[in-house]
Formats: structure tokens, sequence, C-alpha cells
DNA sequence: TTGTATGCGTTATCAA
DNA sequence: TTGATAACGCATACAA
């Protein structure tokens, strides 16, 4: 419970002094700072954050947004975020805003009004116009992780050139009935319909016709639709996009159980280089939720501590992550074993 | 950016009036609350928060420290605990402290002792002696999920009863050759050393040897560690208890991948009720996470309401979910297959 | 380099 | 029922 009066006292300096001396603004000679320091340990003082924040009208804590927590990408992208605002002292409030939640309009409407932050991360929040419009009016740096260009800071995987990458992958090893798994529900994503496109787009390049399956974005989702899908013998697909890994090794799980062996049956491909992604072969593009997170934070802290420089939009490349889920149509022989070795 | 000021000055009362009006705090006629009210609000008028923090000493917010995020369990505790709090118009923020990191430290040292928080609760953090110390210094209520009894407030699984069950569930189906898989690593958690003991205790009072086979706590470390103990044909069990859901799919898709048909040559019985549990038709024990975040988040507040009633001891017990992964042993005739049919 | 005095936006105490 | 005014604990402009 000691104040800085007390550390004062204990140094035998007036309060202006201690504090400056702990806050190493403005001049203090390096004697008496050290007394002050030495006085504040013995005596245990840590400043109040709400005398901090009401003199300095700066909180050192970041808000963040995010719609779920429980899924992976998300809890990644948290931890890495949290990760980055523990090296630089900030502390991290956590607005949970489920769509569709009454929850999420107290957040908008209340929470998020009280200004807690000195700034706020958006993860994967696709706001209506109307939040939107509460966002900016909030007056304080937004980044958001995932999601369309904006005014704000923006971080995120490029979905587009990711799904082109996975796409083509498959064209190239001589697939032509591919299937896309994910999204299309009631409340289709943003990057879920992106990723769609850039498959979309790259099949009719190809002149193929491309074929989404709608799916819940979960792993047990992706297992459900691909049951469906696949369990119609006539009009199964080679292989799979999966619009992320949990969908795609939710299709690998169901491919499994109905026998048909992957990938010399049906190649899948997903989207993330999930933590289970390994266990399962799976072939995809990697992206690493923890880095965007922790970029974002850096991003933001940048910008309050140069409130001029304004904010870029960073697109990240997926790279793609060859492992043995994907492979050759039935019927097509391997490529190696068409053309000669290549040379080492 | 209106202040209380402005408040008052639009409904023309004093700054006391106002805060009174808005606080509901103290007489103020119905009249002129109305008209308070109605002033801050065609003003946008938000209370400062650090200002009502220092004039109070209360933040309206809660202290939540757990190791993983990204967890399942934890992920679901967290969106328990924060449903709870957005009910009640708390705040939350978080603090992670993955054991063994460099941050853990500074979260113990530095974050926690800045009190942002008018209570804590602590999410399977198995604090050492020191930290354990500097938690209770804190002087803030303290409820914890997950763990031992302690003179806080603690919420959690009867992890002793929900092992047992497990464990006499597959004796009950006739094994006798049950492998308990999980734990037993560097960070040995006090969660699976209990269940551990729970299923030991279990096998030792029905005269079968208990054979405890180490996995990392998690999907691919139920699998690496179920591949190892099924690989060997000679010394193979005939069930599995997972320490939880996660490590027990691990081993059913091990078992899977090994061609061991489940259930009729391997039983799996997890504990948790996963989210991936019913799609592996998984038999387990079930808790909820996210009541039990909630449970301890109503339980702080209460005590921050009445801070002389002291905090209670929470133990649930977890029930029993019969899915398909659990069978007699191979040779061992179904019980309804030996006995009369039950009646109807 | 240090000290004095004021402000930050509320709530709470005391009179009125 | 209301209003003036003093905390709350710190940072900072200004003076010394």
């Amino acid at each position: 419970m000691a104040g800085i009066a007390d550390v004062a006292r204990a140094a035998s300096v007036s309060k202006a002094t201690a504090s400056r001396a702990l806050t190493g603004s403005g001049y203090v000679s390096e004697q008496t700072r050290a007394r002050v320091v030495e006085a504040a340990a013995s005596l245990g003082y840590v400043a109040s954050t709400a005398a901090v924040s009401l003199a300095t009208g700066r909180t050192r804590n970041i808000g963040v947004v995010m719609p779920y927590v429980s899924r992976w990408f998300f809890a990644e992208v948290l931890e890495g975020i949290q990760d980055a605002l523990l090296r630089h002292g900030y502390d991290l409030t956590l607005y949970d805003a489920r769509p569709g939640t009454e929850g999420r309009t107290r957040v908008f409407d209340d929470f998020l009004a009280r200004k807690r932050f000195d700034g706020l991360i958006a993860v994967g929040l696709e706001p209506s116009d109307n939040e939107l419009g509460r966002l900016v009016s909030i007056g304080r740096p937004v980044v958001s992780v995932v999601g369309p260009p904006s005014e704000a800071g923006v971080v995120a995987l490029d979905d587009l050139h990711a799904a082109r990458r996975a796409t083509e992958h498959l064209l190239g090893l001589g697939h032509t009935r591919i299937a896309f798994l994910g999204g299309g529900g009631e409340h289709q994503a943003f990057v879920d319909a992106t990723r769609l496109r850039g498959y979309a787009v790259t099949m009719e390049a190809a002149g193929v016709e491309p074929h989404h399956v709608p799916s819940a974005v979960s792993l047990p989702g992706g297992y459900a639709a691909a049951v469906d899908l696949l369990g119609d013998t006539r009009e199964r697909p080679t292989a799979i996009v999966g619009t992320c890994d949990e969908v795609a090794i939710g299709a690998i799980i169901a491919a499994r159980r109905l026998g048909i062996p992957v990938p010399s049956s049906l190649s899948v491909v997903g989207i993330d280089n999930h933590e289970y992604a390994e266990m399962f072969s799976l072939t995809t593009l990697e992206q690493s939720p923890q880095a965007q997170g922790a970029r974002a934070a850096e991003m933001l802290l940048q910008r309050l501590r140069e409130p001029d420089v304004p904010m870029a939009e960073v697109r990240l490349q997926a790279t793609l992550i060859l492992r043995s889920s994907t492979a050759p149509p039935p019927g097509v022989p391997s490529v190696a074993v068409g053309s000669a070795p290549a040379p080492r």
C-alpha cells in the first residue's frame, strides 16, 4: 500500500523527484535516482495504475476483441498478442464478441466505450457497419488481424493467394475433380469467402468446374460434410481443398472411416499448418497465427509511440508444406515416374 | 469526452448530484435523476474508469491467470468466465503464465502486483510456493479452477472420482489389462497425477496390475504414446484410460491407423466430453469447463459483494457418457449375451 | 537538479 | 434532497 509519498519520504526527496526518478522522465541526478529506486524497492512500491492513467491519460493496456477464443486460430493469435504485450509491459483485456449474441451488443455499446485501453486489436471481427461506427468513434488506434483492408492497421494472411496455391498444387498433380470444403453457412466469414474465391478463380482459369461443398468451419464440420460428399461413390471428387486445416483433417478422418485411402484415392490439402497437421501428414499452406498476433501488437504499440506514422497493411504469404496427403489422382502416373529423374 | 461536470451543467445540478443519480447511491429525487440520466445519454457520457477506480478503490475488472489459452479446457473455461463477467459488467484482463517461461516470472513479479483487478481467477495454475506467496500478498480474493483445496475458493472436477469411474467402467466390462495414458512428464500436472492415482487405486482394489504409460497431454501426444504402446503386439492392453479426451482420441486414431478395431479389440475411455468426442464415438466422463469458469466468476463476484462470507470449495462429479468406444474385451462375451434380455 | 503547486475525473464527506 | 469541497495517487508545468 506504499504510495509515492512514502517513497519520497524514505528517500528524503519531494514526490516530484521521486516520480521523475521512477518514471525516467526529466532530469534526476544519478545519486538521488538510485536512492529513490532503492527506497521504492524496499517499500515494495507499485504505482497505482488508476492514478497513473488519470494523470497521464494512458492505460498501458490493450483491448482485444474476438468472436471466439476456443478456436485454434483465435487462441493462437491471442497467445501471440499476449506474448508481445508482456514484453512491453502492457496488460491485455479481452472482449469476447460472438456473432449474434446479446453479449456482443453489450461489448460494443458498453464495454468498449469505457476505453479502458490505449488501443484495440480486432481479430476476425467482421464488424457490421453499425459496429464499425462504434469502433472508430472510440477514438483509439485499431489494428485488425484477418479481414479486408481498412484505414486501420491490418495483419492478415493473403487468403486469395493461399487458396490459389492450394488449388494449383492439386491441379499440378493432375486432379480435375477438386472440391472446396468449408464456409457457406449463415455466418459466412470473410476469410472463407475469400479462399473460396481464390479456389474458384484458379479452377476456372484451368478450365475445370469448381465445386463448393458447404461445411461448418471446424473439424467435426469437415468430417460431417466429407462423409456426405464421399459417401456418394458416383460423384466423388479425387481431391479436396479444405478452407482450413481443421476442415481438411475432418475430411481425412472421414475418408479413413469410409475406407478411402489417402492420398492414393483422395488427396486433401488444407490451410494453416495446424497443431494436428503433422500427425495426419496433411499437406498444407502454412501460416502462423501467433506471429500475426505478435505483429499486430507491435504495430499497435509502435503507433502509440509515434501517432503520426500511418499504419501499414501487412499481407502474409503462406508457404506450401508438402506432406503425404496429396498425390496424383488414381490412374494418373506420378510425374516422377513419367519423367527423367531430377538431377541432384 | 464529456465529463460528469458537463452532465451536471446540462442538467443544472451539481457534480455531486449528477454522480449520485448516475451511480444510484444516495438520495436523489426521481425528477432530477431522470433529468441527469437523460443529459448523460444525450451527451454520450461514459465515466472514466481510471477516475472511478481512483475514487472508489474498485476496478470492475477481474484478472484471469492461466498457463495456456490454446488448450481446449482452458479456452472453454475462459469463455465461461468471460460470459459470466460480461453479464455483471466486469472487464477481464488475461495473464498468460506458461510454466517455465520468463514471462511467467514477470506476470507474478510485475503484472499481478499492479492489482489492476478486484479479484483473481487462477485456472490450473499450480503455483510454486514462491508464486503462491506472491498471489496471497496481492491481497485480493482468489478463486481457482482446477487444483487442490486451498484457503481460496475452488471450483474443480472431482478428478479422483472421474478416473475411478472410468476405470470401473472398463473393469465392469471384463477388462483386466488396462493402461492409463497421460502425464508423467517434466511438468507433471496435479490433475493428471490425481487421475492416475484414481486409476491406480481402483486397479489395485480389483486385484489387477496398473500400467501407466507416460504421454504428453494432447491429441498428438496421445497418438504418439498409443502408437508405441499398441505397436508391441505381445504386451498390448485390451483397454485404455486417457487422462483426458484429447489423449484418448489420439489413442483411437492410433488404433485405427494400426488396424486395431475399436471397441472390439481395444476399448478407450476419456475424461472431458471434448468437442470432438462425439465424432469419435468416445465413451467419456463429462465435465463442463465453461460451467466451471462461470461458477468461479460468480463465486468471486459474490465474494466482492459480501467480503465476510467465506468462499466454498465446489467439487463437481463427472457423469459417464456411454458411446461406442468401449465394449467387453475380445473373447469375453458381452454381458447382454450371457444374461437374460433386460425387460423393457 | 530539485521542489511547489495544480490538474486528472470521480466519489464521498459534511453542511446546508 | 442538494451542493460545496476534500480526497484518491500520481505526473507535470513552472519556479527556484
